[in-house]
DNA sequence: CGGGGTTCCTGGCCGC
DNA sequence: TGCGGCCAGGAACCCC
């Protein structure tokens, strides 16, 4: 049986579609054990066999990267994790066969004989095996900023973060340190939520406060619609996410804003497609 | 060590 | 209709 591949959802995934792949996730395969594995032999894939022989223990999430706790089900060996990342294309279903799919990167077999596969059309995504915590394989996690909703995180600590730098502002949100999970749709998202120019390189106390809030209210709400999927695929369960309904910014240029009904303008900024209001979003 | 530039990929889309 | 060319996009990677 092999399921077409327009019916795989394809999102372009930020921290609300891996935490909504997560929590799919989660009581599919938490307890499942990994007797076999395969790998495309990219670097960028080939380290998910190293998953082979254990458990999975938990699904946890930290920005963008998926993190899947292995153990031997007796805490008796070193715990490792199977990172995944799904870069733009990336996705993870548990499939009662292997389907012949030339855009299979990985799968794992379990012991109940359902499968997990990683697919990923583009190869942007990485999977990565390692102990657990040990990031320094993977520069961007290793350096990851704090969770868009730790309660820890607050306006003056985030304006702090982005002070380190004076990249632009949206760039700074691109890198994952300032906030994980942020990617460019969310990012074009909040900043014209919070009216601030992307390109803008100092943001004081008070913006960087604002544009913290919109950032949690952008990931929440998209979290609440499942994520934005940006072509109209579906997953047999019908469970693509549609926050795309609800974009004011992110891939509108040309098109009035919806607060003020200026064009919005698009250009590229550090090598991003960036789309903002001209009026709203005064540098 | 921050940061700028380059690279990885392929379907989709545009123009002819 | 076919095809060459271009583009998106996160993060690793290289180098200054």
């Amino acid at each position: 049986m092999l399921p077409p591949a327009a019916r795989y959802v394809d999102t372009m995934p930020e921290l609300p579609e891996v935490e909504t792949v997560r929590r799919q996730l989660e009581p599919l395969i938490v307890g499942a054990r990994i007797v076999e594995s395969e790998a495309h032999p990219s670097a960028k894939f080939s380290q998910a066999t190293l998953a082979t022989g254990y458990r999975v223990e938990g699904i946890d999430r930290r920005g963008k990267y998926l993190l899947i706790g292995l153990g031997d089900g007796m805490a008796m060996a070193p715990s490792m994790e199977l990172i995944v990342h799904l870069g733009m294309t990336g996705g993870v279903h548990v499939v009662d066969s292997i389907p012949d799919d030339p855009y299979l990167r990985a799968w794992w077999s379990l012991k109940d004989g359902r499968f997990i596969m990683f697919r990923d059309v583009r190869r942007f995504g990485r999977l990565a095996v390692v102990p657990t915590g040990e990031y320094s394989s993977l520069p961007t996690l290793h350096a990851l900023g704090p969770e868009p909703f730790d309660p820890a995180l607050d306006g003056r600590s985030f304006h702090a973060a982005l002070a380190r730098s004076r990249r632009h502002v949206k760039t700074s949100l691109l890198s994952q340190r300032p906030v994980a999970g942020v990617g460019n749709i969310y990012a074009d998202e909040a900043l014209w939520r919070s009216r601030i120019n992307p390109a803008a390189r100092r943001v004081g106390p008070d913006r960087s406060e604002r544009l913290l809030a919109a950032i949690r209210e952008v990931l929440s709400e998209a979290l609440a619609n499942n994520g934005t999927t940006l072509r109209d695929y579906r997953t047999p369960a019908g469970d693509s996410g549609n926050n795309q309904e609800f974009l004011d910014c992110y891939g509108r240029g040309g098109q009035p804003c919806r607060s003020c009904g200026s064009t919005l303008s698009t250009r590229q900024l550090d090598q991003r497609t960036t789309t903002w209001c001209p009026t709203c979003q005064v540098r």
